[in-house]
DNA sequence: CTGAAAGCGCTTACAG
DNA sequence: CTGAAAGCGCTTACAG
């Protein structure tokens, strides 16, 4: 019996004065391996559930392992398997709760199959989105999640030199303009169509959009808008609001405040984002404009808080949870080198009326 | 000339197809060596900045780095100096906007150190953050950044087991509990008693307090409240409100729903985040209630639209963004194996009085 | 200022 | 089912 667990604390000294040591002093798989009185490659493969290892040998192993609180390394891992369990995710914004949304269903599917998130929020700046991939790319993740379609030239050089799995968000891509992109999404054209379809329909003629942040999607949106009012021939650019800065409630409130003034006329307000359509509902509330009554007031995502105010907004709900969940999956065929049947995935949206438009 | 950067694709090939390869097809650190007529070791100092390297060198090994778009691998380097770039940051919840202002100072601070966040969210669950750990440990992050005190005793013991150097954000700990902990934040407690305070220097004299999510800070503010209210012989247990449920404007309705109808004699409520206390100021709105006449409403932390709210919310100012700013700070000191002369960083707090109480 | 050797802690690819 | 050898792509610790 040359190898009782107990001769744990020996194993280190009688062999640690000899080599020049740049030993961290961690326990390591080889220390395991010799108070279990295998090879190291049992312990590698017990340990990680590997079948075609006697089942009493990994019953062993186990407790040795725990009983000297062995913990892998998984940088040592990546290294000698060539493959990492990091997935990188990029995100415009962490203050925007529906990305809090997709990125909690991220996770939620990757750490139960072992994968560890990365998350990088861009503020929707190219650039920085750009510094980030140069700071990530070296972890060498196995898997990239994106928002959207929309990067810069150096991003997209850094993206191709760097071939790894990824799937793009909340966008959708037309197959054609690109064979291999993979993108879990909806319209965002049609549902800034529907939106305006729906004021329409709730006979509303003079209806403005106010966007905020103007990024792709925002843009998006507002072509629907502009589609469905050209077709109904009530488009008037002088009811378009947009503002390149960041969306909030605040933002909101001077947005309304100032469409009141300089167009008294309007009757219905299409806000890209709930939180500026909030901060709208707010403001007239201060104004002692009623809404709907005088004013209708519509918003997009349907964000916590919406279905509170007063009146309750009227909203798109979109499916940022089943999008995070969706990508996640798609992403970990993938890495499975699987194929995708679907890599074009649809998830539509939904159009929530309350009382406010 | 025996290396022009030209016969980079050669080199590979060369060499390549004698060994019995495991090469991931990436070009390495020899490859740009081979390709600069240098050996590895000067390429890896010239490319990490190290003086001691001609600089004539530097500038024709980035050259060739460059050309052949070489990526550093950070898992090998980690393994190499037993040195990681990653910070294990483990907060309750990313929806609770207080702590992704905390998240984006923290990243700001590391990251231009050329840190990585880690990030886990713990959803207010002992259970979780223990998984997490187990998870993120064997990624061997360089320092840990974690919410509060409460750990649960496996988590401890982990800790305990994974020396590595750690800051825990938003509480403070006695210096004489034990005398290795590094925290900034404030105190909670003195924050709740504040609020209380400023509420009976208002006239209040039946002040209630609503508690949601029920973590540990929150139950701090909840002592500073019950120490005021008994010091002025004001105290009522009927007036305390707690739900364990997440806190959110749906909940803060509910509660002010439910307490004005158990409690019509309230006064004033003392809400222990904004989100509830918002939700409150909507429902009071939607009864008829006017706010703070016939009842004053006051939340915590000074959250995104609590300025806006109609009235706009008394509240109390928590400086998250200084908490992740100072704690990232601290971190890369004892990362850098300094001595931290302030251990225990209090930044205070600070009362925002508005209309609502 | 530059380099050859050894090693970080694992896993792959072979043998048996 | 088990193991010895080699290697993953870097850096440390020595030499010169």
């Amino acid at each position: 019996m040359p190898s009782e667990p107990r001769i744990k604390s020996d194993s280190h000294s009688e062999t640690g004065g000899q080599r020049r040591s740049r030993a961290s002093g961690r326990v390591t798989l080889s220390d395991v391996a010799e108070a279990a009185g295998v090879s190291s490659m049992t312990v590698s493969r017990a340990l990680r559930g590997e079948r075609r290892v006697a089942p009493a040998l990994v019953e062993k192993v186990r407790e040795v392992a725990a009983s000297l609180g062995y913990v892998p390394d998984l940088a040592a891992r990546a290294l000698a398997s060539q493959k990492s369990t990091q997935v990188l995710v990029l995100i415009p914004m962490l203050s925007n709760t529906l990305f809090v949304d997709v990125i909690e269903a991220v996770h939620k599917v990757l750490f139960a199959q072992g994968y560890h998130m990365l998350i990088g929020v861009t503020h929707y700046d190219p650039q920085e989105e750009e510094q980030l991939l140069r700071a990530y790319l070296p972890m060498r993740p196995a898997g990239l999640l994106l928002t959207g379609f929309d990067h810069s030239e150096a991003a997209q050089q850094l993206l191709a030199a760097n071939p790894v799995p990824r799937v793009h968000l909340m966008e959708l891509r037309e197959p054609e303009m690109s064979a291999d992109s993979y993108c879990v999404g909806f319209s965002q054209t049609a549902a800034g169509a529907e939106m305006t379809r729906h004021l329409l329909g709730q006979g509303y003629r003079r209806i403005a959009f106010c966007g905020a942040q103007l990024d792709a999607r925002v843009m998006q949106r507002l072509e629907g808008y502009r589609t469905v009012l050209k077709q109904a021939g009530l488009y008037d650019p002088g009811l378009e609001m947009l503002n390149p800065e960041r969306s909030s409630l605040a933002l909101g409130a001077r947005q309304f405040e100032a469409l009141i003034k300089s167009e008294p006329a309007v009757d219905a307000i299409f806000f890209c984002n709930d939180d500026i359509a909030q901060g709208a509902l707010l403001e007239a509330a201060r104004m002692g404009i009623k809404v709907p009554e005088q004013v209708a007031i519509a918003g997009f995502n349907d964000l916590p808080g919406s279905d509170q105010m007063v009146p309750p907004l009227t909203t798109i709900r979109t499916p940022r949870d089943e999008v995070g969940e969706r990508a996640a999956n798609m992403l970990l065929q993938l890495l499975d080198g699987k194929a995708v049947k679907e890599p074009r995935v649809d998830l539509g949206f939904r159009l929530v009326p309350r009382a406010s438009a």
